[in-house]
This record gives C-alpha cells, structure tokens and sequence, in this order.
RNA sequence: GGUCGCGUAGCUCAGCUGGAUAGAGCAUCUGCCUUCUAAGCAGACGGUCACAGGUUCGAAUCCUGUCGCGAUCACCA
C-alpha cells in the first residue's frame, strides 16, 4: 500500500476541486494550494491558505475565501462546513472520512509502510577503528545509520547496511607492539575480558610507554620533536606496519588475532544496541582500490598530472580547491581509497542507486569533494549519494578525549541506562510478578529506548550535549514514555479481549479529542515520507511523541472499559489499537522496541 | 583569514517547502491515585526567536552584513 492509504488523498481531491472552483469563479488557473492543518484554537480540519492566490486573483481573501468554502461544501461530500477567518479557509470534514482513515490504519499491519519502489540504497554507518571499543560518538553514528536504514525500508527502497572497518594502519600496530612487549600471553580467554576492550587496553599501554621514552630521550637533550620521531615504541610500530605490508607471517598473524579479539567484542556491542550489517567492507581489502580509477580520470580528463608524477584533481570551477588524488610516489591518498571503494560498491551490488555514508560533520569537505569527483567521473549512482553528517557528542565537561579519560565507554553506557531502568521499574514495584529473565528483557528494552531516543530525537546535524543524568531521565518527551504508553495500550487491548464486543458503528458522532488523535494518525505515512526524504528519524520521533501526548490526553479522561459496553466503547478500544499500530511502526523505525508491558 | 554548520524559555530541544496569539520536556509552583499502568493527566510561571538591515500582504523560517560557538582548509586517515 503506498503512502496515501486513500485511492487519492483528500488533500489531492480537495485540490483538483480548488483549481476548478478558482476556474470557475475567477477565470484564472491555480499552480498550487496551500494546506496546513488547522490550529486547535480555531474550527476546522484543514486550511487553505488564501493570501498566495492574491497574485492571481484581485480582491478580498474574505470574500474570496468565503465562494471556495461553498464550491467545495456543495460539491464535495467529505466537506461538512467551513468557516474564514481573514485569508484561512478553515474547512471541516465529517466523522465519515475520519473514519474510513481509521478504518484503514486497523487494516495494514504495517501501517505507513510503502511498497518497493525498485531503488536500493547502500547504507554506510559505525566504520570503527579496531585499536579501541566503540564509545559514545559511535553509539550516535550507529543509531543514526541504522534508522535511518529502516526508515529509507520502509519508504519502498532495498537497503544493503554495511561497515568499513578500519583495521590496518599504525594504530593496530600500536596495540599489537604492547602486546608483544607487556602482553604476558594475555587474550580474551585467559582474561575474562571483551576483545575490543583487552586491545584498547593495550593501545592505553602503548601511549604510556611512549610518553616515558619521549620524556626519557628530551632528559637525554633530544628535542621534543626529535625525541617524537627516535622513540624506539613508535619506530618499532612504524616497522610492524612495513612488515605488515610486506606480508610478513608472523606479523599478519598477530595481527589477524587481534583484530579477530576485537570484533567478537565489536559483535557484542552492535548486538546490545540492536544494529546490524549486511555486509563488512575491510580497510585492508579496500585501502590499494581507487589506484587503477586514477587512470580512467586522467584519460576523461577529469584530473590532471602534475610535473612531479602526482595526481590532482581541479575543482575551482565549483568553488573548491585543487584535490590531490594520487601522491608523486604512485602511493594512494584517503580520497583515492574512498573512490575506488564507492566504485567497488557499485560492483558488488550492481542494483544499488545510491550510498548513504553516516559520518560525522568534520568530514563534510572530504565527502563534497568525493562526490564532485565521482559525479565527474560519470557514474550514474554518484547522482545519489549523501553524506548523513552528524554533529558531536559534548559532555557537560567538555570534549570526549581519549587520551584524557574522558570517553564514555558504549557498553558501559547501554549498562548504565539498564541498571536506570532496573531501579526505577523495582522502585515502582510493578513488575514483581515477572521472572529474572523477563525483567532482564525488559530493563534491556526500556534501557536502550531511551537511550535511542535520546539521541535521535535531536537533528542529526546539531551537536548533542550529552548530560548522563538528563538521558537515563524517563520522563517526558523520551523513549520510556512512548513504550510506557505502548504497554498502557496494551493492557487495554488484553482487558478489552475479556468482554464480548459489538462492531463499533461507522455513524458515531466523534469528539474532538478523538478526531484529534484520527488526524494524527493520518499523517503518519506523509511523515515517513519526509523524514525518509531528509534522512530524519528526529522527525519520527518527535512526531511520535506528539502522538503518544495527545494520545495520552485523550484516554486519561475517558471511561473506555464502562460496565455498558457499546458501539462507542468497541470505537475507542479499536482507536487505542490503531494508536498502538502506529506507535509500534515509528519506534521500529527507530530500532525501539515495545515492551507488553513496564 | 577562506569555506561550511549552529545560535529559539533558566537548562535540553521541536518548529515541515514563509502563514493565524512562538511549542514541548526538565526545573519551580497548584491540583489529581477506592475506576483500564501516576514512568501519567490538568494547570500556572517563563521569549527582544543572537544582533542589524532587506525581500512582502505576512519572516524564527528566505537574502545580506555583524557578533558568538564549532568544524574544516595536509603528498594524515
């Protein structure tokens, strides 16, 4: 089913009607009508905006206001009334065609879900370094792309997630020359510890240890950048890395074994936040690409040759620099590698029409100019390709620094936000009736929602301030209160299955709460659609607590389960399902789940 | 210095392609648990939308400039 669940949308019709009314009554042919959803402080549905037909037609938006109304009261059924307040045409629509809207949410499981559309995107997210665990930073990147993922899903494309893992370079060679020297035989096994945290531990050494011989060689009267270059830990690294790429065995073992520690650790981590990939890239696959493309550009003339051998590519014309895409020495650059990995994408999944990368904002200048560059070279997929920046994540101290200490560890935040959980949940006392196991599920749950929530509900391109205390916060606009809604909902749904209930009646007279919460609904799937377009679940979160707050309003004050149950019960109960349908979309969208009950 | 991004309530954030009186949560204060889950609901308080111009019927939103914060400008990745 596509997005508009109606044959046409109202929205469409009421449209079509317009232009015609405006035909009729002026002469004069609308490009466009302006709708938006009427404010609550007024009467109505729907607005029409007036004032942008002014420049069409000469008179009073009053008047002119007031002759739309009646075209459309007389000629469409849908319409019930209207009324004009200066240039707003408020329109009111009757109970029918809300619910025939309801109708529809309660039909499709997967409400708001489109059908493919043929497109497949390639979505790029997390791509961690393998010398330390993923921490904070990660966790944004990660709930970011995965999102981001389901949602593009969930508008009709085939997503392909993956990873670049950033597993060959100096920083590997750091930890594997601690290991060597101070590891004691030391792995994940004999140790108790995750693989990625026992690596990082000796990236930490690594640091210590070259600091002292720096500080020892500037005693001896070295200079402090010479005594940087002349530490023996650093050149000994820089030597594991030649040997590295020369194939030495020895050292490609070691450093297989390692890496290998470090992504059972990695897998731990991704299955606790709930992400996952399709298929892994490896910088030591991919980091020689890109080379043989140099060639095709320079024969395309897309890059020039330098007098000295090396490559560069001229983007002046769009209003940036000359690129540097091959070094004098034949050797490749950071850019040369991400062309010829995009290319070999491409490759490997013939079908993909566009890449997705979800990397942070500092990187904005490199991507604009890697796809100037591969748009140039004239692939037809370069035309769909977007860099989902993101903002920082700040601490209330400041920056997250490695070397100071001052990261925050992923899995000892996703720990922090369950144990929160644990505490409030036994506090409240209401889950004494479950086992071990299922509390532990459930804490897991409502743990990581709000943990998911709170970062995603924020534009991805702000930076976030991450306060430890305000996140494990669970009231309010946060995952919590969405799944604590969710389960409310629920429970209903269990008590309202104990008694016999008649089909609701299609000629109820609605309230305004419920209209309210009907109106909601229908824009969800419109939503989707925008937040798929901008790459944003912010706006499916934020959307989703303006539904679950209205939602919450509306079944506060209403006896849905009376001692008489009739058509008008049976309705409400069937709205609260349709709410829960919805609510169960947005958050899987979000990779938030729904816990029965909290 | 050039380029890009951000600046909305005490704090953290929404505000869609310009539309009606600027929206939430937290914090502070007032009510509401013998009735479906109070992780809740109803309400009060709180704003020069950084600043100055411009575009027009109409600007938090678009344009220009200024200020503040951040990122980035490597034959690093």
């Amino acid at each position: 089913m596509p997005f508009n669940f109606h044959e046409m949308s109202l929205e469409d019709k009421l449209k079509q009607y317009i232009i015609e009314a405006v035909n009729e009554l002026y002469g004069q042919t609308l490009e466009r009508v302006e709708f938006q959803t009427t404010r609550k402080d007024f009467e109505g549905d729907l607005t029409v905006v007036i004032f942008p037909m002014l420049r069409l037609i000469k008179g009073n938006p009053v008047a002119i206001g007031t002759a739309i109304g009646e075209f459309l009261t007389a000629s469409l059924e849908e319409v019930q009334g209207f009324n004009v307040v200066k240039g707003f045409l408020n329109l009111t629509f009757n109970d029918a065609h809300f619910i025939d809207a309801f109708d529809a949410v309660n039909d499709y499981s997967r409400f708001g879900w489109a059908n493919p559309d043929g497109g497949a995107v390639m979505v790029e997210y997390s791509s961690p370094n393998t010398n330390k665990p993923l921490h904070l930073g990660h966790i944004r990147n990660n709930l970011l792309g995965f999102s981001v993922a389901e949602i593009l899903k969930a508008s009709g494309k085939t997503v392909y997630k993956t990873q670049i893992i950033n597993d060959r370079g100096i920083h590997i060679c750091k930890s594997m020359w601690a290991w060597r020297h101070f590891g004691n035989g030391q792995t994940p096994q004999n140790t108790n510890l995750k693989g990625d945290k026992l690596v990082g531990n000796y990236y930490v050494i690594f640091d210590q240890k070259y600091k002292e011989q720096v500080k020892q060689l500037i005693a001896q009267g070295h200079s402090e950048e010479d005594a940087a270059r002349q530490a023996p830990a650093i050149k000994e690294a820089q030597e594991l890395l030649r040997l590295w790429e020369a194939g030495d065995q020895e050292v490609v073992a070691l450093w297989s074994e390692m890496n290998q520690w470090v992504y059972e650790g990695f897998a731990a981590t991704y299955k606790k936040l709930g992400v996952d990939f399709d298929h892994n890239y490896y910088e030591s696959n991919t980091y020689l690409l890109g080379k043989d493309h140099i060639q095709e550009g320079l024969d395309r003339n897309v890059f020039y040759q330098k007098e000295d051998g090396s490559v560069w590519c001229d983007l002046t014309e769009d209003g940036l620099d000359h690129k540097l895409v091959l070094r004098s020495d034949g050797t490749s650059v950071y850019m040369t590698q991400d062309i010829g990995t995009a290319i070999q994408r491409a490759i490997d999944y013939p079908n993909i029409t566009g890449m997705i990368y979800t990397v942070g904002n500092e990187q904005d200048y490199h991507f604009k100019v890697l796809f100037l560059i591969l748009s140039k070279l004239g692939y037809p997929w370069a035309q769909h390709l977007f860099h989902l920046s993101y903002g920082m994540v700040d601490l209330p101290s400041g920056k997250m620094k490695s070397r100071e200490g001052t990261v925050v560890d992923a899995d000892d935040l996703i720990d922090q936000m369950q144990d929160t959980a644990r505490e409030i949940a036994t506090g409240l006392g209401k889950i004494d009736d479950l086992t071990e196991a299922q509390k532990t599920t459930l804490f897991e749950e409502i743990g990581l929602g709000a943990l998911k929530y709170y970062i995603l509900k924020v534009d991805p391109k702000k930076r976030i301030l991450f306060d430890p205390k305000e996140s494990v916060d669970f009231q309010g606009n946060t995952g919590p209160f969405i799944q604590y809604t969710y389960a409310r909902i629920q429970s209903i749904a269990r008590k309202a299955k104990a008694v016999d209930l008649p089909q609701y009646d299609h000629n109820l007279k609605l309230q305004e709460k419920e209209k309210s919460v009907l109106k909601l609904l229908q824009g969800f799937p419109q939503k989707i659609q925008e937040a798929a377009h901008q790459y944003s679940p912010a706006l499916i979160a934020n959307y989703t607590y303006e539904l679950v707050k209205e939602f919450n309003s509306f079944y506060q004050n209403v006896p849905i389960l009376t001692t008489e149950v009739g058509p008008e019960t049976t309705f409400r109960i069937a709205l609260c399902d349709a709410v829960a349908q919805v609510i169960k979309s947005s958050c899987s969208l979000l990779g938030i789940q729904v816990p029965d009950r909290m």
